[in-house]
RNA sequence: UCCUCAGUAGCUCAAUGGUAGAGCAUUCGGCUGUUAACCGAAGGGUUGUAGGUUCGAGUCCUACCUGAGGAGCCA
């Protein structure tokens, strides 16, 4: 195992002449008459680390094997280096080519590729500058995260990723079963429909399309538990923004109105990005200077200033003034398009907005009923650039509005028999928002395809690798 | 799913309906410690697939496949 002490991160930051050892996979080589120049990668670090191995050292077969890909081994020692570029470089003694890469088919050059050819070689694209960046910012992210809910006494539940609740409105879900497809077993006494009493959970199974309903159930025993997992969605959608399988993070809070929701929001999106510019530089200023121009003096800019903060029928009227031409009209009950939210973020506040208090016709069932009758607490967080990034609401805790409320969503009573008991036995108000992680990775990295921030995307028509 | 655009060498791209090209990569050779190194040479193509129009199609038409963007749905 290569400690990290060993990795090259720590490597670059030896004082000159310390003795060293580095593995790695060779990113690109560039010889001389004398002396030969290869950089190498191990994940650890943006930078590489060039090796500078003088000719005759190395065998001519070892050599010619120290390719674009090929991965090695390189004992010597660091030495500040003459040239511009690094600070320090690894003076090489010995060189060991563990594992070749044939140049002649090795699909990645040492040439700038575009995303989409990457994408196609989504085995050895996790090796090019622009993953690594985007993968190091991504378990940097996901250890924020987690690192915000603990430090303030928030519980991470595990919510389950088989669910036989088919009724959580949340889009199209993925079925499970154990069932022969081609051939399941039928009742006849119910028309010949499929007998899911033969099924592995007696009813028909299906992968979560969110993890809140289990997490009310916590929240209403532990006060403060947040969910972080896969999320899986069965929508026909073709966009940057969309994938089958993402991952989300959902906090639910007893006690606590959508007040004190809006509030946690804005926190954590804060600390987000604070904690990943002070521990991705490197990365960031690669995003910044090849991909978002922007992208830093954005970042600071959010973390920094207050989220604009506006209820829904005070949008709708700005949009209403704004004199555009909207391809969908803007009217009070309807929900908010594509380009009404790009209007908010982008021009009028140029920062993140929180619109609450939406229409109750166009939200969920769940979501708690306002005095006004017309509208439910609600809130959406929406970013410049990304759309919505959290959905949220303060949860319908009145046991009678609820049953009201399923009756108009036209949904099954019974399905959601513990759902109710919650409201029946020690209901609080609590409230709760879901951030979906692959949008906040798009965000602070500002890639442009929620593809190139999952490691390996799920969309319709690909689950290669 | 709908709309729009695109598909030419390993990669990034060019080619008025008239002999399919360049840079990079690769191979070989050269070169004062290079930084997307540099210089020279060579190999490399059923122009996404199947039809059609035409004397002649990479180019025009039709269908399909693949990719991207926009929309819807949403996180």
């Amino acid at each position: 195992m290569i400690r990290g002490e060993r990795t090259i991160r720590h490597l670059l930051a030896l004082p000159p002449g310390t003795k060293a050892t580095a593995h790695g996979w060779i990113k690109t080589r560039r010889d001389s008459k004398g002396v030969h120049f290869i950089q190498i990668n191990d994940g650890s670090s943006f930078p590489d680390l060039q090796i500078v191995l003088e000719a005759g050292k190395t065998v001519e077969e070892t050599l010619a094997k120290a390719t674009t890909g090929a991965a090695v081994r390189v004992s010597g020692e660091m030495v500040e280096s003459p040239g511009k570029g690094q600070a320090v470089e690894l003076r090489a003694e010995t060189l060991e080519v563990i594992g070749a890469s044939p140049p002649e088919t090795y699909p990645l050059q040492k040439k700038r590729h575009n995303l989409e050819t990457l994408r196609e070689f989504g085995h050895f694209r996790p090796r090019s500058n622009t993953f690594g960046a985007v993968f190091r910012v991504r378990n940097a992210l996901a250890y924020a995260i987690h690192k915000f809910f603990q430090e303030r006494g928030f519980l991470y539940v595990h919510a389950p990723i088989l669910t036989t609740s088919d009724a959580e409105g949340a889009g199209a879900m993925f079925q499970v079963t154990t069932l022969d497809v081609a051939n399941p077993p039928r009742s006849p006494e119910n028309g010949g429909r499929i007998d899911y009493t033969k099924d592995f959970f007696s009813k028909p199974a299906y992968l979560t399309v969110s993890g809140q309903l289990e997490a009310e159930i916590f929240a209403l025993a532990f006060t403060n538990v947040y969910t972080f997992g896969p999320t899986f969605r069965a929508e026909n959608s073709n966009t940057p923004r969309h994938l089958a399988e993402f991952w989300m993070i959902e906090p639910e809070m007893a006690f606590c109105d959508l007040e004190g929701n809006q509030q946690l929001a804005e926190e954590f999106l804060k600390y987000l990005i604070s904690y990943v510019m002070e521990h991705c530089r490197p990365d960031l200023e690669f995003f910044n200077q090849r991909y978002e121009p922007s992208l830093l003096a954005t970042l600071e800019n959010v973390a920094g200033s207050e989220f604009a903060r506006l209820p829904y029928t005070q949008a709708v009227e700005i949009l209403e003034k704004s004199g555009r031409q909207w391809e969908f009209p803007v009217s009070w009950g309807s929900d908010l398009q594509s380009e009404h939210e790009r209007y908010l973020t982008e021009e009028i506040f140029k920062r993140p907005v929180i619109v609450t208090d939406y229409p109750a016709r166009i939200k969920a069932f769940y979501m708690r009923s306002n005095d006004d009758g017309k509208t439910v607490r609600a809130m959406d967080v929406l970013a410049p650039g990304i759309g919505e990034i959290i959905g949220g609401s303060q949860r319908e805790e009145r046991l009678d509005v609820l049953l009201e409320k399923l009756r108009e969503h036209r949904l099954p009573e019974e399905n959601y028999w513990w759902y109710l008991d919650l409201r029946r036995f020690g209901g609080v108000p609590h409230s709760g928002f879901g951030l979906g992680f692959e949008r906040m990775m798009m965000y602070v990295t500002g890639m442009k395809n929620i593809r190139d921030v999952i490691p390996f995307p799920r969309t319709p028509g690909h689950a290669e690798f």
